[in-house]
RNA sequence: GGCGCCAUCGUCUAGUGGCCUAGGACGCAGGAUUCUCAUUCCUGUAACACGGGUUCGACUCCCGUUGGCGCUACCA
């Protein structure tokens, strides 16, 4: 083998882009890129039945928009394409057929029923279930009888039982015995292989040098290395990254959570920079206590060294803070552009030069971009609310009227509508009439947004213009008529 | 059941035998600012699963227990 570092993600299109899956695909590409390596996407779709080509979609979509990208995938077939399983069937098969020849396989006629009546029997009598190897030494009758009644064979892998030991970069020294196995299935009776299978030949013609892939697979490993043996492939680096969890400690699933990176975090308002910085520090941690990260600089400070060994559980609230974080990091102009599919949703489209200013306004008290439309649309329609929110707690419905038509004469007679000045304007009004500062703003405020939190009077005056917020104190007035 | 992996605040984690009275972040609570909400800042809250060793000294090393997860499929 040469010494490129090459990694890849396998993902099956048996579902859209899981986090778990993201998280995977994100620690291989930083070392990817960190080494000078290639970062392969290979689709593992030899599950028929459930594999679907809209996944495909949805996983490249969803990566590609993470930032992730991959030199080697299933657009192109150079150089050791192609890069989906089901269009290397051949390969698979052929190999196979060499595992055969050379008595390292053989056709296994058992059906499903026998098998698991094989298995219960074990457990019953408190044994490991594995496979007895029956079919090892059949006779050509035996054989023949078998194809007269239409059973179609798989093809079982002769497991020798020996010690496999190798060194996960995570993990460090792990150790199995191969006793334990049983002869296990490489070719499943529809002629397509099981995944250990596929993926190890895959990695080996595809030159993958590290194989890194969620813990899950750990207990694979030994399997995959006893078949890359009986092949001659070299062995690869294994690397077994800890998995995301529920909240009550079970595997990461879309029943008790969001899990989508398209559907529950791309199209609810979820940036990347946040997913890609929650993603990277779920497992991984920098020693300077560091916690906000881009992409760029995770490239260069990622290290397998700092990779955790234990399971995460998914932290919503982690994940919020972050979006918040990065959401008031970005300029008007770029959270607006973000904005955008989330206003068109709502129909508040229009009026571009007024969505900046109020965009603005509102940019600090964003957590989700579909937070958007319900905090700016004050800007775009006139206010709805009932009489008792414009009247302060503490304060009286005489006074407040007051405070509006008070503010309203000296509004009416200002021509200065920036937010400094009409400070200025109102705290003196207030204090003209004896009133405090809040007697007025309060009710001002709501007249403007019709909104119990908004963003400040002064700043919603300011954006909403003379004419327009004139418009709706009157309103107000008249409501306390 | 067998095999494997894992075990520090509620959560993400720092910690590689003395720097630990265990640090940071999220969350939560309180405070400052304030017309509300948010932002920002300050303060506080809270953990080494348990039991044995090893050692002058264990969160750190070893063993066991318990617990969690994974694999044990013609699913990946």
């Amino acid at each position: 083998m040469n010494d490129e570092i090459r990694v890849r993600i396998a993902p099956s299109p048996t579902g859209y882009l899981h986090i778990g899956t993201a998280h995977t695909a994100l620690f291989n590409w930083l070392f990817a890129r960190q080494k000078n390596g290639k970062f392969i996407l290979r689709i593992e779709d030899t599950d028929t039945e459930r594999s679907k080509e809209e996944f495909v979609t949805d996983i490249t979509d969803g990566l590609s928009w993470l930032g992730i990208d991959w030199d080697e995938g299933p657009e192109r077939n150079e150089p050791f394409g192609p890069y989906k399983q089901s269009d290397r069937l051949q390969i698979y098969q052929d190999y196979a057929e060499k595992l055969l020849k050379e008595n390292k396989a053989y056709y296994c006629y058992c059906t499903a029923e026998e098998l698991i009546k094989e298995r219960e029997v074990q457990e019953q009598k408190k044994l490991a279930p594995k496979y007895s190897g029956k079919c090892r030494n059949l006779t050509n009758e035996q054989v023949k009888k078998c194809q007269a009644e239409g059973r179609k064979p798989t093809i079982r892998f002769i497991v020798e039982p020996k010690k496999i030991a190798f060194t996960d970069l995570v993990k460090g020294d792990i150790e199995f015995d191969t006793s334990l196995f049983g002869d296990f299935v490489i070719m499943k009776s529809d002629g397509r292989p099981v995944f250990l299978f596929a993926g190890a030949i895959d990695d080996f013609m595809m030159k993958i040098s590290h194989v890194i892939r969620g813990e899950d697979h750990l207990s694979n490993t030994p399997r995959q290395i006893l078949l890359g043996e009986a092949l001659n492939f070299f062995v690869p680096e294994y690397g077994h990254l800890p998995l995301i969890l529920n909240p009550d400690r079970t595997k990461l699933s879309k029943r008790k959570n969001p899990t989508s990176i398209n559907k529950d975090f791309r199209n609810t308002g979820y940036l990347p920079e946040a997913m890609i910085n929650f993603i990277a520090i779920m497992g991984w941690s920098a020693k300077n206590d560091q916690e906000l990260w881009t992409l760029k600089d995770l490239i260069n400070e990622f290290n397998f060294r700092d990779v955790g060994k234990s399971p995460a559980v998914f932290d919503g609230q982690k994940l919020n803070y972050l979006n918040g974080y990065y959401i008031r990091k970005m300029s008007v102009g770029e959270l607006s552009k973000a904005a955008e599919p989330f206003l068109q949703k709502a129909g508040l489209s229009d009026g571009k030069d007024k969505l900046l200013s109020a965009l603005s306004l509102v940019q600090e008290r964003v957590k989700k971009l579909s937070d958007i439309p319900e905090l700016i649309e004050f800007f775009f329609k006139n206010p709805e609310f009932s009489q008792d929110l414009l009247i302060m707690k503490n304060s009286t419905k005489e006074k407040i009227k007051i405070a509006l038509e008070e503010s309203y004469k000296h509004l009416f007679e200002e021509s200065d509508f920036g937010r400094d000045s009409l400070e200025q304007l109102l705290r003196a009004v207030a204090a003209k009439n004896n009133l405090k500062a809040g007697e007025v703003l309060w009710p001002l405020r709501v007249a403007l947004t019709g909104k119990e939190a908004s963003p400040g009077a002064f700043e919603v005056l300011e954006c909403l213009g003379k004419e327009e917020s004139l418009k709706r104190i009157k309103k107000s007035i008249d409501m306390l008529k």
